[in-house]
DNA sequence: ATTGCTAAGTTAGCATGCTAAGTTATGAGG
DNA sequence: CCTCATAACTTAGCATGCTAACTTAGCAAT
């Protein structure tokens, strides 16, 4: 079968994010979406909801209602930001932060392990993906397009 | 900032499916999903709900809900299959087949472009993609797991 | 031919993505 | 000071992913 690199790719993650959202369940009691919000939260150290949509590649709205949920479960803390304007201040409680670390090596861990298992070299392949990533954020800020 | 290959891909994606998205509705006034799904009948020629769903990497009631809707725009064909069963049989309608040949190259050509601007090797890029996912494909139809 | 298994498909209801349109806070120009 | 523009955020409503549970059709074993 003829297949194309962006229907390979779409459906890649798709498995991957649902194998991953699978394991958070029923060994975490989380989904997947809200993990990833949080890993993100945490290398941000504090940071704004529109900072945390662009990271997560995801637009506003889905990260306000996100954060509603999150700050309900106690595991990241909204504050107003210092910095004036309507921004939130977005930070982990030690409850998030208890939830990232334990998770995100592990979570890796696997990823890596199937990657290995393909013969894939990971390095390269993860190398090439954060190049590609990067040339996204740059190309979408351009003024003409 | 400390990333890691997991949120990588899930973001790359999640970005260049907006991207598709905004093109194909804009210009051809379909969604990429329904885009994707008519593409890949088209690759199998008649199929199942049940192959195109495992082709997408999504579940059965997806396809379900997506072939109806794409039945009645009249894009594709659905018969019950020969083969028996509860079995549907899919194919493309003409007016359906006119939409994938003409936009199928078009956006493959603006994926190539992309990777092409950030440096990354097409092929091997690609090659790399194909081979996780037939691994993954592999590792998911064992039965220990 | 009855009973029971399995596979494919559907239906119901929830999670989370999006766009469009409103709200709120800040700052710039008159 | 008032008005307007802009940026961050929220709200409303839709699209589409999922799981759980049901229906339907064929097949296998008694």
């Amino acid at each position: 079968m003829e297949r194309n690199l962006s229907l390979d790719l779409h459906v890649l993650v798709a498995r991957l994010d649902r194998i991953a959202d699978r394991i958070l369940r029923a060994e975490h009691n989380i989904s997947y979406s809200r993990f990833l919000a949080l890993t993100l939260v945490g290398e941000l150290g504090f940071t704004t909801q529109r900072a945390l949509a662009d990271g997560l590649g995801v637009t506003e709205p889905s990260v306000s209602r996100m954060t509603a949920v999150l700050a309900a479960e106690g595991l990241v803390d909204v504050q107003p930001d210092p910095a004036g304007g309507n921004r939130r201040q977005l930070s982990l409680t030690d409850k998030g932060k208890q939830i990232v670390t334990s998770l995100r090596q592990e979570f890796e861990e696997k990823l890596a392990a199937l990657v290995a298992h393909s013969g894939v070299p990971y390095d390269e392949f993860a190398e090439h993906t954060a190049r590609l990533l990067a040339t996204l954020d740059r190309t979408e800020q351009e003024p003409t397009r």
